[in-house]
DNA sequence: ACAGTTTCTGACCGGCCAGTTAGTTAATAT
DNA sequence: ATATTAACTAACTGGCCGGTCAGAAACTGT
């Protein structure tokens, strides 16, 4: 009898943030920070635009809110298939990529990622941070898996600076046709595909 | 005795247009189309914002201008380079990442392919018009490049499309790391190196 | 039932900014 | 000199939006 669904106005405070967040990065991505109006996110999020001030100091706090809630997992996941391997390095490089393409196609990383790289300039602090607790943590951790492969032999020697951005380049290539150009019409592209190929390409590009 | 500096106030008509859009990519590129405002475009431009809409027919006409300008050019300095070709296409390749890379760092074009990639969602047009003029005059271009390495024995048989997409994905991280990175404090990186890695890596990758 | 607390919102404010207009200044022509 | 045209600008307008606040509504005890 009592409708609940426009005149809902639950009181959920523990689910709140999450929904605006996620509200957010959909507005976000899709117009852009700044041409984003909180209004919006509020009523995407169902509720009102004062609400997320009870939640939020200001409009730039989602932003990093968003970066570093996302960011932190998909390091430590990289981190941990790392730490675990022994052996040849070969097959956990494509493991890794095959990862990376996983985390692109089901998560909002892409989305997140082009956020990063569009609003970077404006918001120096979060460039920071994702240059600090991203890519700061993510190349050294590539770096020193080339590095062994080297060392043991089972690779050439090269430039592993290089080739750790070498390597995955074509992920973020592959987050950027998702997140920006798959929406206004481009073909689909299959990340996981291109990973393997990459994979497969570095192998080769990589032997003594 | 009169000051021309501050005073100047020329009727230049024809320089207008260009110093508009300079001013216009360094304000965009650093904070953002829609947070950037026309009163800073044309101060930066040197003259007034009423000016502005004597050249162009309103904010958003101004982004359209930039891409348009800028793009051409580029592909055009490419497909000369692949027509008057013949003979092995390894050394081609690497002379078009080389060429390329020195677009990079010798042009705007890292700022140009940042805003494109921020933009292109809020701005469909933009992003449809950069979709079909570079993305997809570049990528058959290189493309072919492949196929003909291939069908000569030069290269192994792999997929063109996969291939070229990871041959190029490292210009793309150079750009974006020399636009939106390098400004807020990353070491800079060696994009002609990268380049040169590349085409390397390609090269021994490719072979049969 | 009622008081106290937390969560939520409508309505407002103040500043900002894209775009316009009415008028000024520079160059050109006569 | 003076008229005409083209380039330019100061000042204004109207709407928009981040952020606030006073109070309403939902929960929690007692």
């Amino acid at each position: 009898m009592t409708d609940q669904l426009e005149t809902s106005r639950k009181r959920r405070p523990d689910d709140r943030p999450a929904e605006i967040l996620t509200a957010a990065l959909d507005l976000f991505s899709e117009r852009g920070f700044s041409a984003t109006r909180l209004e919006d996110v509020a009523s995407r999020a169902g509720l009102s635009k004062a609400s997320i001030y009870l939640y939020f100091k200001d409009k730039s706090s989602l932003l990093t809110a968003l970066v570093q809630a996302t960011m932190g997992a998909n390091i430590e996941a990289a981190g941990g298939l790392i730490g675990a391997h022994q052996g040849p390095v070969t097959p956990l490089l494509g493991q890794l990529l095959m990862l990376l393409a996983s985390r692109m196609t089901e998560t909002r990383l892409p989305d997140l990622i082009k956020l990063v790289i569009s609003e970077s300039r404006a918001h120096p602090e979060l460039g920071r941070f994702y240059l600090e607790n991203v890519i700061g943590k993510a190349l050294p951790l590539f770096q020193s898996l080339i590095e062994r492969g080297i060392a043991s032999g089972e690779f050439r020697p090269v430039d592993p600076r290089l080739t750790v951005k070498c390597m995955i380049a074509p992920m973020l290539l592959g987050a950027l046709w998702k997140s920006v150009f798959e929406p206004i019409g481009a073909e689909p592209l299959d990340i996981q595909a291109l990973a393997r190929h990459q994979a497969d390409l570095i192998a080769r590009a990589l032997r003594p």
